[in-house]
DNA sequence: CTTCTATATGCGCATATACTCATATACTTG
DNA sequence: CAAGTATATGAGTATATGCGCATATAGAAG
């Protein structure tokens, strides 16, 4: 296996389609209502402050990216976090920032 | 620290912000063709195989998220990552993607 | 069957952005 | 200054998508 594994066209759309599943902020805002468990679909309304029906649309996008998984339960649909690279992602991508922010904040005092 | 710390509407933005600067296929492309060392512009243009103008705007982009970094050097720039999580993010993600792909041929052919 | 609750979806609007073409800018050379 | 090369950018178009409104579906209860 060479060092540098160029991906196919098909795999970068793959990947490009992922980070863009993550590229919303009321998508985010759901994935970390899930960081401590499963929710229902009223309590992750109540937990993002966005309206039924644009959450439903976007756990619909989050679950077909498989970044969720469903689970039913009579009337009510239970979310939970359905792949374990998303914490890790999230984390990195924070860390990063948090980085990027240090640095500024410094140019700004020291110069 | 509480074990979930939620961010703030505004770090949500640049969270997904940072997330949608890599929901590009060319742009991953450029960052592919960007894992072994710096090129200049028209070299990242033979290797992707796009536009000069399409290309010079991406890392434009690519360069304002700071995911690159610049250096001039009389009329050529060279670019290079500028990010050290990047080729990490990548990987997580075309981890997740590749099992998540092996689970569906397991279940074309096992059940 | 009727009614109520929880969740999903069709539709239209507004906005963001990727792409192309032409041209501008920055630097080098004569 | 004039000409040439490398890179960046303004303008216009096409497409994607987030959001809200209204309504549809699924299941529970009487």
């Amino acid at each position: 296996m060479p060092k540098t594994n160029p991906l196919t066209a098909e795999a970068l759309d793959l990947v490009a389609r992922r980070f863009a599943v993550l590229a919303e902020p009321m998508r985010l805002r759901l994935i970390q209502a899930l960081f401590d468990g499963e929710k229902n679909v009223t309590e992750l309304v109540e937990a993002t402050g966005g309206t039924q029906a644009n959450i439903s649309r976007h756990l619909q996008t989050l679950t077909a990216a498989h970044v969720l998984a469903r689970r039913k339960e009579g009337l009510q649909v239970f979310y939970r976090i359905g792949d374990p690279t998303i914490p890790k992602l999230c984390e990195l991508v924070c860390g990063s920032l948090e980085k990027s922010l240090t640095r500024q904040v410094g140019h700004l005092s020291g110069g």
